[in-house]
DNA sequence: AAGCAATAACCGACCCGCCGGTCGGTTTTC
DNA sequence: GAAAACCGACCGGCGGGTCGGTTATTGCTT
């Protein structure tokens, strides 16, 4: 093996898989290397440590799921609001199987992160990011009469926030798949509950 | 002191300000000893291990939260389900200023406790029991021809989500705080963003 | 093409600091 | 003065990181 980035990759989608199913504090770099099929000194060939290592994977996650957002609002210019929501939140949901982070769960990310300052700043940026690009979507809709006069930053916390939720049930088996997906619940957030 | 109760919920109180600050693994059991005031050895005269004290904070907690969500509904029977969904949100807004419980963070809470398999029968307990009391809510609400015909589940899911995120965003300085309330997001969630 | 250094890549036994848990001595309470 | 409560020095296991030895790769020479 000549190419230290597939090598380097490899470590990393090893690394993710175990990161997610054990947390950062309980998974063990000897199991990473064991995931990857490889020796524990040779990660830290790749790394020069555990918190590195951890800190690549989110970095490179928050780089993603930034050019994708951007990527996909981009071709999107002339679309509805409704549209461009629904093309972010299909966006994020396909990011996820991906094979490269296919099981990285933000919410447990978001967790883990506070407690490694470097981290805290891209993570929190790529938040801002998400924030403000819904908010600028929301903000169209108003000004173009698709929307009615609504408090734009709140609309888009309970927003982002049923999305992640909708995330996680949609995965219990006792729910209808076919009914948990993202165009209907974009559709009861923007008709409402009422009759 | 020869109150066995008081010292071991003075414990309790330490051990839940230490752990929401630092997660359950970067805890130290002589940090929530020195929290408390006390040495770390008379931890152990109260609790078997680092693991039973964690496990008895979550079970005290969700104990705690479902007789408050019982309590409050049996004094809103004639209520709108509108209200009764506001009580509910309100409730755990207080619980969380409880002295008791005062920084109980369910999102950090339902990462680590993936973790213990004893605890995480009690915590999906808990959180069922959350999800099917929201569901009978809404679903009264549509009988009733207070809601539309919705997807039940689908909605719980994201009334759910919405409020744990608008918890989050609420502490956040840059937004105003007066329009972060539980009436505000309710009323966007029952009416909908459409104009 | 084969032989052969030189170098890179790999590896796991070992090292060492950290922290959960213990235990025997001390203090407090009754 | 006896029993309960308290305490912190100490123990031992665990796991992150190292290091020296081994194997694979490359590129040069004949």
């Amino acid at each position: 093996m000549r190419d230290k980035g597939k090598k380097r990759q490899l470590i990393m989608e090893a690394a993710i898989q175990v990161f997610m199913e054990h947390g950062y504090e309980k998974t063990k770099i000897i199991d990473v290397a064991q995931t990857a099929g490889i020796g524990k000194g040779t990660i830290y060939e790749y790394f020069d440590s555990k918190e590195e290592l951890f800190c690549c994977i989110l970095e490179e996650y928050c780089q993603y799921y930034k050019e994708s957002v951007k990527t996909i609002l981009l071709n999107l210019k002339e679309g509805t609001s409704k549209d461009k929501l629904l093309a972010v939140v299909r966006m994020e949901n396909d990011l996820k199987h991906q094979v490269k982070l296919k099981s990285l769960n933000p919410v447990q990310l978001m967790v883990e992160f506070t407690n490694f300052p470097g981290l805290k700043q891209a993570i929190q940026e790529m938040l801002k990011f998400k924030f403000d690009t819904v908010c600028n979507i929301l903000e169209e809709g108003v000004n173009s009469g698709e929307f009615r006069q609504i408090n734009i930053p709140l609309a888009t916390a309970a927003l982002m926030g049923a999305g992640s939720s909708i995330e996680v049930l949609s995965q219990a088996p006792q729910y209808d798949q076919e009914e948990f997906t993202e165009e209907n619940l974009l559709d009861l957030l923007i008709y409402g509950l009422h009759k």
